[in-house]
DNA sequence: CGCTAAGGTTCCGCTATGCGAAACGCACGA
DNA sequence: TCGTGCGTTTCGCATAGCGGAACCTTAGCG
């Protein structure tokens, strides 16, 4: 998605039934879209290039200007300048008066907050997720699949420290994190198979070395209830995850125990923090609905 | 935006000459979206739709079908299929497959994300926070303005009991709740004169009533540093507020202790809560940029 | 002080965009 | 067999909004 040719400036050239050469970024998957939407009487465009736009806000990166949207989204600098300015009356971004530049504001969450009230298991989980992360001194997250991630849908972290990394609305990957491969393992064969042809596109050559590991990970969740991945997904991180269902029992989601390779010995992640993640993900699984 | 009339009716007859560029930092609701842009070439009015329809998801209603959208929103119902369809398709809204009604999915969290990540403060304060939250048995919540609401960006509680009213994006009035009124108390006179005439024409009748009981609160905050309120936000909860400054001394934010009335002893909130929150807002304030 | 560069906004012609009334389809229930 | 309620599709048309290019500002620089 970094490397987007035209800009859009193709966008013009189609002239009738002509289709493709729609260019839009788009965050799943800039060229996918484009083809299946080429000539879509239902598809909004101006909106995907909005949420294009407010993807391209990244945490930690502090405020953008236009020119710097511009170049990270490929969308012309006019267009950009009506979006920022339309999100801005819309209150969802906020431009400093000092340099001009935006960044994301407030009014967002409010938009995203039906998300998490949603979630039924997260009222329930918060608690006792909080009482794991004290007991293990580390991160306990619950997450939730989209498209090839995995999202951060409650967090808690013993010490604030840890909590810097993983907040609500953080993304990890779902091929290369433990939560991903636990959600992987709950997904019945078809489902998954789909996963794996997706992956094995997007991943390319890395694919064929990571599948294996991937699978490992799902027989452990079988054997033990929880799998242990060390550093793949970051270099210094490690973490135990477990599959879990929400109360609907439809929604499928993953339980996470994890932190800072140096602060977590092997060990004890195995023999202590898997079997109780084990214990946390089945009560929770099993509580029956307010 | 509840009382439908028509969310767009009014767009198309408008017919005025361009308008002053104004920044504002108030939020717009139709009507008056509709007469600030009624003509304004640079403002995309299907934006304007698509956030209006995210916005009528509320927490805890569960999904919402085209036609429930259709009438919350006023918008047609073909516009409805088309923007749930794109929203759908762009992850940001996920469908049912056994009812095929709508509901906001995770994806909406991870835009949002960069949000918390911003918010200098909210990482220092997280701790001390968890602190307070677990001495005064109530909820600790920082919030940020949004229009005349105020939003919350972080929230802590003893028990998970009160952490279900209180959660990251919920939004509180601004003129009746004493984060509000802190909020308002940091502002200098202009703006706050701005903010009121603002509630004067939103609020109506009801403004002659509240604004002494606003202007009381502030008094008291610059007498003692924060504010009591007590169940003016609702039936059941009383509150202590105080104004707090982000990292970067712009940014203004406020700090609450609350929870449901029956539990919270006014001489205690008084007492003992007021002058800790204070404290806290006094060493968040002052804390040095990482 | 011109000169350049870089960020931003405005202009403006053009047409694909996307709107929405109305027709249609489908699933219930009576 | 109709009604009723929800959702989708169609389609003609006005216009929304796109984007290349011109046009402002600032900021730095020799």
């Amino acid at each position: 998605m970094a490397t987007d040719t035209d800009a859009g400036g193709a966008r013009r050239g189609a002239r009738r039934p002509g289709l493709a050469t729609r260019r839009i970024p788009l965050r799943l998957n800039d060229a996918e879209l484009a083809a299946r939407h080429g000539e879509d009487r239902k598809f909004v465009w101006s909106l995907a290039r909005a949420f294009e736009l407010l993807h391209a806000f990244r945490p930690g990166q502090g405020p953008l200007g236009n020119a710097e949207l511009s170049a990270r989204t490929g969308l012309p600098k006019a267009t950009v300048t009506r979006l920022t300015y339309t999100l801005t009356q819309l209150g969802y971004l906020r431009q400093s008066e000092i340099d001009g530049r935006y960044q994301p504001s407030p009014a967002l969450l409010a938009i995203a907050y039906p998300v998490l009230a949603n979630i039924g298991i997260r009222q329930m989980a918060q608690e006792r997720m909080q009482r794991l992360a004290d007991h293990t001194g580390a991160s306990v997250a619950l997450s939730s699949p989209d498209g090839d991630m995995m999202i951060y849908v409650s967090a808690c972290s013993s010490s604030a420290l840890d909590a810097l990394l993983l907040d609500i609305g953080s993304r990890v990957g779902m091929p290369q994190s433990a939560a991903g491969r636990a959600y992987l393992s709950s997904l019945d064969d078809d489902e998954r198979e789909a996963m794996f042809e997706h992956f094995a596109e997007r991943l390319g050559p890395v694919w064929p070395d990571l599948k294996p590991r991937i699978l490992d990970s799902i027989a452990e969740i079988r054997d033990r209830g929880f799998c242990y991945v060390d550093r793949e997904w970051r270099e210094d991180v490690r973490a135990v995850a477990a599959p879990i269902a929400d109360l609907d029992g439809a929604t499928r989601m993953a339980l996470t125990v994890g932190g800072p390779a140096f602060a977590l010995a092997p060990d004890q992640m195995v023999e202590d923090f898997g079997p109780r993640l084990v214990h946390l993900a089945r009560g929770l699984s099993r509580t029956p609905p307010r």
